[in-house]
Formats: structure tokens, C-alpha cells, sequence
DNA sequence: TTGAAAGCGCTAACAA
DNA sequence: TTGTTAGCGCTTTCAA
């Protein structure tokens, strides 16, 4: 493992403009430069991140936490972190809060303040006051994703928008039944996105002047399975069976369009079904959608993070921008009773 | 942010003192570490990881290699590793080499040497001689996960056991057409999995007897989307339609199940199909398969890890066992014709 | 059991 | 443009 000091010697310089030449910081003639990074490479020379963050404060890394990873939008919001983190030369260092109350203490108590992070990225998280404030407090920039952070930057689709889109597209094919699954059992509770998802479904069919019927939304974990079980019940029963569903993930839609083949119901004829995500198997089951792009959230983090932390660099116009989404059409939703 | 000074003032003793009680290593009366454990309590004071790794040459960090996240495997996979890593105190910070060709070589050449972490596990990755070649030179530790490391130790199931077992579930049943998806389109291919899968579903029809049929082993990508295609195109035809279908992945065997319905047969009086891995969706669709466990195998690689990272430790007799796999029965499978 | 002091490998003033 | 040098915050001999 050689050191700097081996570069500086082959090259002919010193330490100091070894570092110069390779950090990109500082002055360098080109002839020189050129020299330092031959021996470098000669040599295999990588510089220690721990010495360099020992002498900088920095540590080109940033801690992601997560409240599970094995779902279809956190990796793949961690997949669009990573991707641009290391395009901009930074590691990702994972912090997987699932197991519960003592690892989520231990990692804001420990793990984050090691100086082991530059910055902190939150997906989908409700961080307690107390943790924000300690993150805050070693001034460490932080921003959240897909989740309300009071006092932190927050990178979110505008729920209520895409529910009342999703519904929107509903209604404007004929449709009037229009039940919703996800809802949100605890009308106190700290995590807003069901309810706001559950407030454009609404919002859209006051819109269009069609009474909110409480019988039609449904409460719903947001899986797959949790999505057959309410359909099939809302779906099976045969009296005032809605037209068509709007689910506020395709997870819970999918579930949905499983639940209504079973019940000998076909989709989009008998009933419709939206949801909200464009899940990598959504376009296998034809479900009509609204596509978030987790990949580009993560993305997005990242680029708001670098803005704080290299404030040299041209602040990108698109920050502030909100974030994307889009409706997807395919074969889950046409008219009611129609093909 | 408090330094180790600070602390050393306030329990009224030296740095080195400090150090001592805090991190465990060397004697210190015990009224002694009392008090600064206290004093560090008190200030809030958590070691800096930079300063400590330079000195020390460890990190307390893994790094993890892995083709992409967005995958069941390989979540969980990296969710086991990472809980585990945790419980030792332990960083993970994450590889994705989704990104390709230049990704790869940049992991490879810079972020994994820069001495930022202290050892790699490298999930179902095929490594070439060079990769592993630098990671062993700068001594490493490394374990691999689900896939076959030359040179390095690799933790992985018996993948022909595994088919054989699932395929003679489907015999023991009475099923003589058994339809093979996975196999391995290219002979020369380095990973072995698809082909160790087909090898243990030759094995087992071969021990019972029965012919190898090639036109019933079909090429399939590991994806649901794929399963579906060409489990279709198989039971879509009326001549020999095969009596059971064994899928190399839970994902592809339920594409099997969807197709199977879309066609009008029934799972499992008309078709069995049984896959491998225990998928999170498998019970839903009340798939039969032979479980492996990835979250497992993530902690396994860490204990492996610790061992080598902590030779004092007593060396777990668990670490040479191979990986356990269990045969999952549910309602996709049963006698031919039979309910 | 404790303290003094010399690094760990690099960066960034400051000087030249 | 380049070199000298004093740290960054901790760990660890070596002495006491």
C-alpha cells in the first residue's frame, strides 16, 4: 500500500503538490501534474480516505437511512443515490432501520455522528425532533425523500396532485363508483402520505361533483396482499360493486386485478384499477398508472446534497423543481361496462 | 463535536486513558473507565472514525459488492448483512455495479482500496482474476455470496441439491413430463447457477429413471415476465404438454402459475409448478419451493468476516455448514391430474 | 494502572 | 507554481 510520500519521490515534487495535483485543489502546472499522476498510477496510489478526512473534516460519503430495503421504491431510490453518488466520487454507507427501536437509536447516536458522513439522506422516514435536531446539530446536510422531515429539505411527490390525477382519469373515462384502497387507518398519525393520496382521491371527485362514498375506501396495508384481500371483499360483494378502484400503490392494484380474475371479473371490462407507482411489474399485469420515479428521487437527494456541500458549484436550476410524475395508460382502466 | 481531550479534562485523566476505556483495548481500573465513561456521556462524545482508522488501520466497515439491488436476493441478502454488521458495530457501505463497464473498474481501482473499508462480501458476482487478485493483495478479507469466487471463500447452496430435491418432489408426486425454465443458454458461461440448477434436474429425473426430454428444458431470463412468456408458449401447446413445470426461480414460476391460469388450466389439477427460493410473493400464490434463505446467508458472510477480522473470537463451528434449503410444499403442486 | 509523546497519511496555510 | 511545516484526532508504545 503506497504512500504519498513514495509518489512525491518518484515524481520528483513533494507531498504537498502530489496532493495538489491529484485532489485538483490548488495550482498545478500541467507538465507536473502529468508526472504525479504517471507515478501514481505506476505505482497503484490511492489516497486514504482516512488521512484525507482526518485532514479535511470531509469524508466523500453520505449515510442513507432507510426503514427497510426490500421494497421496490427504496432500492430503487437507493440504487439512483448510489449511482449518482459515485459518479460524483462518494460512497454510500447503508443504515437499514428495520430492526427497530435499539438499532434506530444506536444509529443516530453512534453510527451518524462517527464522522463518518458528510451529509445524511432520509427515505421515507419520520425522524423524531430529537433526531433531526442531532444531525442538525453537527451541521451535517441532510435531506428527505418521500417523506415529511419538519426542519429538513424534503423531495416528495406532490401526493394529493397524483391521487387526484389518478381518480381524475377515472372519472373522465365515465366512471362514477370509484372505490379507493389505502386510506389511512389513524387519522393522528405522523406518516401523511395515505392521507393525502386518500384527500385527492377526494379532491377529485368533489371535482366532478360526485359524493365521497366512506363505504368505498378501503383500508389497506400497501402489498400485494393487502390489496386482493379488500378487493376481493369490496369486489365479492354483489350489490353496489364500484366500477372501478383506485389504489394508492400498484402493489395493492396489482393485488386488485389478481383478486378480480378470481372472482371471474374481467379487468377492464367489469371493473378498472389504477394505482400509484409504476412498479417494475406493472407493466406486466397492464396496470394503468401513475409513475413516481424512485430512481430519479434518489438522484435528486443527491444533487441537492452536493449543492451544500461543494457550494462552488453552479446551483443546479432544477432544485427546487417538484418532482415528476406521470400518468400511464394501459389495459387496466377504459370505460365502465366497455373494452 | 466534542474531541477526546474534552473528555480526558473532565474525568481528569490523560487521552491515552480515554482511549483505553472506551474502546476496551488495555487495562483500566474500573472507577477509572466509570468516570469516563461518564465524562463522554456527559459531552456527548462519539470517537471520530477518520482519526481512529488512521491510527489503528481498521475502519469498522464493510464494504458490499453487489450487480444490482433492485432484486429480492440481493436485498435481502444485503439486509441480513447489514443488521448483522451493525450488531458488531460495523459499517456497510454499498457497491452497485448495475452502472456497468466504467462503474465497475472505478469500484474496483479506487473505492474499494482507498482503505475505507476493512473487508467485501461480493453477492452473486462473478469476479474476474484481476478483481479478485487486487482486493486479495491488499489483504482483504472477502467472502462471497451466491456465486463462485475463484480464490475466495463463498457461501452458496447447493445448487444441483436443490434442483434435484424440488424435481423429485414433482416425481415423487408421479409426474414423468417435467418441464425445465432456467437453464443456461451459453455452455461456456462463467455462472454456473442456471446450469447447476438444470444439472440437479438431470440428476433427479435420471435417478428415477426417467428420459431427458431437451425439448422440455427451456431457456428462461430469472424474471417473472419471462416465466410467464415461456411457460405460455409451452402449456400454449396441445400436443405433449408437460404434467409439471419446475422453475429455477420463484419469479419465473409464478410467471408459470399467471400463464397456466391465462390458459384456462388449473394449478395444480392440470400443471404443478414448484420453484426455488421461498419468494417473498410465494405464499401468496401458494407456490411450492425449495426455500433458501438470503437474509441468512447476509449474516452468515459477516460471521465468516468476524472470524477473520477478529481471530480471538472463538471461531464459530457454524462457519463451514453448508447453507440450508427446505423443501416448501403448498398448493401449486400434486399428483398429476390429481387435486 | 496511568501518562507522555510519537506517529498514522494526508492537507492547507504560509513562504519562497 | 512549488515546498515546508504544522496539524487533523486518535492509538499505542514506552516509561513511570
Amino acid at each position: 500500500m503506497p504512500g504519498i510520500d513514495e509518489v512525491a519521490m518518484r515524481a520528483g515534487v513533494s507531498t504537498a503538490t502530489v496532493s495538489r495535483a491529484l485532489s485538483g485543489r490548488g495550482q498545478v502546472s500541467p507538465a507536473t501534474r502529468e508526472r504525479v499522476v504517471a507515478a501514481a498510477k505506476a505505482i497503484g496510489y490511492v489516497v486514504s480516505s482516512n488521512a484525507s478526512g482526518l485532514a479535511t473534516g470531509r469524508t466523500r460519503n453520505v449515510g442513507v437511512v432507510i426503514p427497510f430495503l426490500n421494497r421496490w421504491f427504496f432500492s430503487s431510490v437507493v440504487e439512483g443515490a448510489e449511482s449518482a453518488l459515485m459518479g460524483y466520487g462518494y460512497d454510500l454507507t447503508l443504515y437499514n432501520l428495520g430492526g427497530g427501536g435499539e438499532e434506530r437509536r444506536s444509529v443516530f447516536d453512534d453510527f451518524l455522528l462517527r464522522k463518518r458522513v458528510d451529509a445524511v439522506i432520509a427515505i421515507s422516514l419520520e425522524l423524531t425532533t430529537d433526531e433531526v435536531a442531532s444531525l442538525l446539530e453537527v451541521k451535517k446536510p441532510m435531506v428527505g425523500v418521500g417523506g415529511p422531515l419538519a426542519g429538513v429539505r424534503t423531495l416528495s411527490i406532490d401526493d394529493v396532485e397524483v391521487a387526484r390525477l389518478a381518480t381524475g382519469h377515472l372519472i373522465a373515462l365515465g366512471h362514477r363508483e370509484i372505490a379507493h384502497l389505502g386510506g389511512n387507518e389513524d387519522p393522528g398519525a405522523a406518516f401523511h402520505l395515505p392521507t393525502n393520496r386518500r384527500e385527492g382521491y377526494q379532491a377529485a371527485l368533489e371535482d366532478a361533483g360526485i359524493p365521497v362514498d366512506p363505504n368505498l375506501i378501503i383500508y389497506a396495508d400497501f402489498t400485494l396482499q393487502d390489496g386482493y384481500a379488500t378487493a376481493k371483499q369490496l369486489l365479492g360483494s354483489p350489490h353496489k360493486r364500484p366500477t372501478a378502484i383506485f389504489a394508492a400503490s400498484d402493489e395493492m392494484a396489482i393485488g386488485a386485478i389478481l383478486a378480480a380474475r378470481d372472482l371471474g371479473l374481467r379487468v377492464p371490462q367489469d371493473v378498472s384499477v389504477i394505482g400509484i407507482d409504476d412498479h417494475e411489474l406493472s407493466g406486466f399485469f397492464g396496470l394503468s398508472t401513475v409513475a413516481q420515479f424512485p430512481a430519479l428521487q434518489g438522484r435528486r437527494a443527491v444533487e441537492i446534497l452536493m449543492d451544500q456541500l461543494h457550494p462552488t458549484r453552479a446551483e443546479s436550476p432544477s432544485v427546487n423543481t417538484p418532482l415528476p410524475f406521470e400518468l400511464i395508460v394501459r389495459s387496466s382502466t377504459a370505460t365502465p361496462g366497455g373494452g
